[in-house]
DNA sequence: GTCTATACCCGGATAGAC
DNA sequence: GTCTATCCGGGTATAGAC
């Protein structure tokens, strides 16, 4: 009833094999055309520019993408994790470094932010392909972010006096913050800022 | 050649008195019932709408508001900074009651909360009318929460080791991407962890 | 000076031919 | 599986009635 099926449905469907191959390709091919369209203009790409990047006509896309939104998506999917993901995995790098990398690939790629920022506060509406996609998307992240924050206080490199959920949800929220700030003045030192939130989460030597 | 003015230019014009007096309130109407259709439909109201629901067909809207995005841009001025600009002053409450009080200015419209988003996502454009509003709109925010974090490092309530500019831009940062995260996913308790963040701003004991 | 009627354009969606 | 043709809806521009 939600979701009508046009496309050939590659997306987490097994080895596509025979007539599908050559369509994963075409999906391939558009999904770059777009991800390069909305990296330039921002969300203000139309399917005629994309299509036309690809050489096809708009309703071409059609077929791959049943709708806007869902190529929208699609492009999120993508690549924007990059910047993000890499947000919290115990091993490695810390928080910081995760921080960091978040904030250069958003100068790196305005566009791909601001799509960012837009399909997000667009996804509030239920009936938006990427509703479910951005929810679930927070949560994970603040789970993992949680799970490694926890483990940070276990090994004392963490402040114990506050909750590690609330902190880890304050991380995400300075990071989103920080790249609409920085969208509106590009001198707003992400880097900076973040690192000095970062050292506000040090172990505090005493806590009168 | 920027600008064409088409409307009576009533913003920021002395006392309009004669044939201008219907126009004022013909634009307080528009204004109010712009407001109205999207604190309920969020950002997918249509100048139809709007419309409608004063009475007067769609294109009447031009004449006071030339284009779309000036109408949504107004209906930003008139009530969304109700809900921000009461975040730094040094007289009175806190921040932390600002944060509160901004919190419950979201929740309970998340209809302009969700346009105040979208349109800051949008305004990234500096042809967009929005442009200067949110650049503006941020700067003067970080330029009063730094002065007010200032003085509040001078009486002590304040951490001192930390850059009080950075400290600011952090706050607000938390502001909006708390506001992001609520929409999402409502449980996420905007209050609570802003007081979490609050705390991290308090003064240290020893900072060896 | 205020507003309606109309018409234009662009973008996304759909139907059906090939 | 892909394209042509078409539709529809929304925002915008213009002409002119009151």
């Amino acid at each position: 009833m939600t979701e009508q099926r046009k496309g050939p449905r590659v997306t987490n469907q097994r080895k596509p094999r025979g007539p599908y191959r050559k369509s994963a390709e075409r999906r391939e091919q558009i999904l770059q055309a777009a991800y390069e369209a909305i990296d330039e203009h921002g969300e203000r790409a139309s399917l005629q520019d994309i299509a036309d990047r690809v050489g096809v006509t708009q309703p071409a896309l059609t077929y791959y993408f049943p709708t806007r939104d869902d190529l929208l998506l699609a492009v999120l999917e993508r690549r924007d994790v990059v910047g993000k993901t890499s947000a919290g995995p115990p091993e490695g790098g810390s928080m910081v470094d995760g921080m960091v990398g978040s904030a250069r690939h958003t100068t790196e790629h305005p566009g791909l932010a601001k799509l960012y920022v837009t399909l997000s506060a667009a996804a509030t509406d239920p009936d938006s392909p990427a509703h479910a996609y951005f929810r679930d998307r927070y949560r994970t992240l603040a789970t993992e972010v949680t799970q490694d924050f926890e483990h940070q206080q276990d090994t004392g490199d963490l402040r114990t006096d506050e909750n590690a959920a609330h902190l880890a949800r304050a991380l995400l929220a300075v990071l989103d913050g920080l790249q609409i700030q920085w969208m509106h003045d590009p001198t707003v030192d992400i880097a900076a800022i973040a690192e000095t939130f970062a050292r506000l989460l040090a172990p505090q030597p005493t806590t009168d």
